[in-house]
DNA sequence: GCGGGGCGTTGATGCAGATCAACGGAATAG
DNA sequence: CTATTCCGTTGATCTGCATCAACGCCCCGC
């Protein structure tokens, strides 16, 4: 029942680039670029926290399990998104490519030297971090309190601001993903989205049901937060 | 059914002290003390963040509602806790107090101050955001992924490291505040318990069942993430 | 000290979502 | 191009927890 496929590390990082969230004339730091096949681990929870990661091209999971195999995915992180930054010494989360990804590496080290004197990338290191939290504690709302359809309503919001091209939602990850994101079982996500399509919401736009149009964001926003 | 009792505001805060987060020599900072009756608002979500909170004495719940009255509590901050921390201008939570509480208020804005040019200050305020980022992260796993005795066993073991005098876990909030800090209804929380006792993990100390002594904390932690 | 509301418990019943199962179409490997 | 596996959907059934209800004790205010 609870059994996952192990999955495979991959060989260290390669490459050099430069550093995205620093705001001008910064330091260069130590970087590299890899690239991850759908599935692969990143990094693993417990394990060092030597790199922080950058997506530049695919789509992130990052991932608790408890001892049976029952998982909670705590976030996805698509283009542009930074993710791996701790500020203990280990990783809280393992991290998988969702899809095919490329990801950009900066030293963790070299960057807590560059945040040592530069009060900027300080305060972007915080904010970030910030940010994490905040994302946490409205997910801790949706996990305790809400119901499936406006779980699934709250999915679509978040990603509709992500990962959205010409109005189209572009899922990268498959229903088993967003059920262990949403803290529900994949039938129920599937049931959900089908309520939604047949309640005029949203409609699936290719044959494989991962691109999603919405159609109605006022009337998917109620099914959220409902009165 | 989700109806909620108004809660009252208090005035304002009056006194002085100092800052307990900080490590040895540091420049006096705007502090003042209040307390806070069973039940009264210390501050509501959305709010300007104005000060940084220390429990004296008492028990504070922090929660986010739903507009139809469903909360999810995020945290329980207990003697010795700093809370209401925001990095943001504002509040992201409501907090309240669960019982009589004294608070030592700390002015945002002189702590910025000194967290300016203190790196100490700075790393702590930096170590306090990254705590309530874990704690959030591990409650996420907790109402995604966990069953009702699984989530009771949880929060004993939580609160044993942290209400513990004499063995004894002397509960300061009701059933109501650990159902919907745990996902769940008070009904099931009282079920929960019921069964551990039962079990003889536990055993209920006074008369009001808000008092209670482990007696097997390996077999309480075996209901926690089960094999 | 006494009365009453609040809180915790327990039982009966209901239901949302989990589980089990089957199917069809799409992506992928060869 | 074809075979195979994966993935999403849908239906049937089950179940853990929610809901509804009742009761008794404790604690608080008077």
């Amino acid at each position: 029942m609870f059994v996952r496929k192990a999955t495979n590390r991959m060989p260290g990082p390669y490459c050099l680039g430069d550093l995205g969230m620093t705001t001008g004339s910064n330091p260069i730091v130590s970087l590299n670029e890899f690239t991850y096949k759908k599935g692969t681990e990143i990094y693993r929870e417990k394990e060092p926290a030597e790199y922080v990661y950058q997506v530049k091209t695919g789509a992130v999971r990052t991932y608790k399990l408890l001892t049976d195999g029952r998982r909670q995915i705590g976030a996805f992180h698509l283009v542009g998104d930074i993710f791996g930054l701790e500020n203990g010494n280990e990783h809280r989360f393992t991290a998988e490519a969702v899809v095919k990804t490329a990801l950009r590496l900066i030293k963790r080290q070299s960057l807590e030297l560059v945040a040592e004197s530069d009060p900027v990338v300080r305060r972007n290191l915080l904010s970030m971090t910030t940010s994490n939290l905040e994302h946490a504690e409205n997910h801790m709302l949706l996990l305790g309190r809400k119901n499936a359809l406006e779980r699934v309503a709250a999915f679509l919001l978040e990603m509709d601001e992500r990962v959205t091209a010409m109005g189209i939602i572009a899922l990268p990850m498959g229903r088993l993903d967003i059920a262990d994101y949403l803290g529900i079982t994949l039938e129920t996500v599937s049931r959900a989205l089908s309520r939604l399509q047949q309640a005029g919401v949203l409609e699936f736009i290719g044959p494989n049901h991962r691109d999603i149009a919405l159609r109605d964001r006022g009337r998917l926003a109620s099914f959220d937060l409902p009165a």
